[in-house]
DNA sequence: GTAACTGCAAAGTTTTTGCATTTGG
DNA sequence: CCAAATGCAAAAACTTTGCAGTTAC
């Protein structure tokens, strides 16, 4: 997934291109196997597009989670918000470092699995998120803080 | 996982047991399976321990959270976080019905084929959370709001 | 007795919203 | 032109913290 598709999918749904959401959704596409808060999209946003506010990102990060093009999650230590474009031509989740937030991008997917081992038609499986958690080489060589 | 063993742990690791903090552990363990919210555990803890407080429940959560006794998360509608137990006896993980929130327990888990997919030593795995999003069998029949 | 715990109220963080103004198509 | 988008400031939602008083052991 890149920008210029995602611009695409936006307009063909009624949605216009302004400077702001453009730096939103490139700094998105560049960033795809990481985590960002809402507060690094804005940073990151700000360089190419200095007035980009708060209530922006927020609002096209809700548009983008409405049609489904990011992905927002959070990690166990804190309660801030991270999101991530969903890049369908790229399957993939995430292992997190839990000492310095570092992310690294997993191929395999277990959602096959899933499926084969619920016999369960209560519920149509529509999605789902895996996360691991570990300690990155970088930490491990550190002095335990 | 019970409250009484749950108790024992805290004991032994210096924490005192009051009303407030039993009251809370008994909720967690009544409700295991399920995600509830730090009002949820509240209003619970309520019932048995009324004059349990805010400050109390998010206290102990901490406390259980940095003994790994419970995990926390959020879904991706909102930005509330929500707890359970981590009960090792019957690892489990989750399907959440993105229409009316309700959680099933699911026992599969996929961390063995993790395990064998990252040939990845940069990361020392410690931890995984996995959840699946669907529409349950009711909001299935409920026409589309 | 004393360290741990709690309640309260206040502050901190993150996210959402109303409204007046601006802008893209 | 006008619906959509934005900026600002204010509010809402959730969580954390300081402090004085209380309680478990």
């Amino acid at each position: 997934m890149n920008a210029v598709q995602l611009e695409e999918i936006l307009k063909s749904n009624g949605y216009k291109m302004t400077n702001q959401r453009r730096a939103i959704i490139e700094v998105l596409c560049e960033n795809i196997g990481k985590f960002l808060s809402a507060e690094d999209i804005l940073n990151l946003s700000k360089i190419k597009c200095p007035q980009t506010n708060f209530s922006t990102v927020y609002r096209n990060l809700e548009i983008l989670e409405q049609l489904e093009l990011v992905h927002k999650t959070n990690m166990d230590a804190n309660s801030t918000c991270f999101y991530e474009i969903i890049d369908l031509d790229n399957h993939h989740h995430h292992i997190i470092c839990t000492q310095c937030g570092k992310t690294k991008a997993i191929d395999f997917c277990p959602l096959e699995m899933f499926k084969s081992n619920i016999e369960d038609e209560d519920f149509e499986l529509l999605d789902h998120k895996v996360e691991l958690y570990g300690i990155c080489s970088e930490c491990r060589k550190k002095p335990k803080k």
